[in-house]
DNA sequence: CTTTACGCCTGACGGC
DNA sequence: TGCCGTCAGGCGTAAA
């Protein structure tokens, strides 16, 4: 599901689409998202006009004439923007219907993702209050890691994809970065040196960077606004791929679990 | 304090 | 064909 390369596909994607709209309708279908605002929150929007849409981590934020909503896609969301409404399908649990019939509609089977409301900006709030730095801020270089770092036995993987650490980096990512700056992902992050933290922190920017170029990653069932796939899934170095060659020494890659979640790495090239 | 494990949901897939 | 276990782009919370 949407790292922060398709969520900023999709941001890219309805920005031009639903900017300037008006707000006539909208109507909330699912009762237990992880996140949801209130009915009286949601209603206040009608007549609110979109002012644009950003984002912050792997949140999505749509800025009103006054209020905010903050969308998040959890593992399977995804967002479309319908010329002309119509009736909603299974897991279509979320429609911002706009003047002249159109409607962003938000679909997310496993209701992992969540739809919350803000009065204000909501990056000045204590919501991203315990988010950290964008990756491609100018403070999340080797230096910054290497101070977090410290004393940290925990796997660097699990580190770079802790979102107070730096937002936006999710399993998919984490293990394409580690493979391009040579460290093994279950290394403990404390015992990394800035050297190898410098690759890290560019690679991580290299590798967000080009998936964003490419409109994502598609690996079951993200697809941009368009209904399009990403192509970024053409570009991965080791994600996915156990058992295949190394694409730098022609071992086969090694597939394992930190922290839950699947790792793929290769043993010769890493570490 | 840090680190790990589990649950939340649904759907797809592989093995028997 | 069906059933069962496992796995999936995330994250909050409880427990160790």
């Amino acid at each position: 599901m949407p790292e922060l390369p398709e969520v900023e596909t999709i941001r890219r994607g309805i920005q031009p689409l639903v900017t300037g709209r008006s707000v006539t309708a909208v109507l909330l279908r699912c009762r237990n998202l992880r996140w949801q605002a209130t009915d009286e929150e949601l209603a206040s929007l009608v007549g609110q006009q979109v002012k644009d849409v950003e984002r912050r981590a792997k949140y999505l934020l749509i800025h009103f004439t006054r209020n905010w909503l903050v969308l998040h896609m959890g593992m399977t969301g995804t967002l479309r923007v319908l010329a002309e409404s119509r009736p909603p399908g299974r897991h279509d649990h979320f429609d911002l219907v706009f003047d002249r019939g159109a409607c962003l509609r938000f679909h997310d089977p496993r209701k992992f993702g969540g739809v919350l409301w803000f009065r204000d900006d909501p990056r000045n709030t204590g919501f991203f209050a315990a988010c950290g730095p964008e990756p491609f801020a100018d403070e999340v270089d080797g230096a910054y890691f290497y101070h977090l770092a410290k004393g940290k036995s925990l796997a660097v993987k699990n580190f770079i994809m802790d979102q107070k650490i730096v937002a936006g980096v999710g399993n998919i990512y984490a293990n394409e970065a580690l493979f391009l700056s040579g460290i093994h992902p279950a290394r403990p992050a404390g015992r990394i040196s800035l050297k190898r933290f410098n690759h890290l922190a560019e690679n991580i920017r290299l590798v967000l960077a080009r998936a964003i170029e490419a409109g994502g990653t598609t690996i079951r069932d993200f697809v941009g606004n368009d209904g399009q796939p990403g192509y970024f899934a053409l570009e991965l170095q080791v994600y996915g791929r156990e058992g295949q060659a190394c694409v730098r020494c022609g071992r086969p890659v090694t597939v394992t679990r930190i922290g839950q979640r699947s790792t793929f790495f290769c043993r010769k090239c890493q570490t």
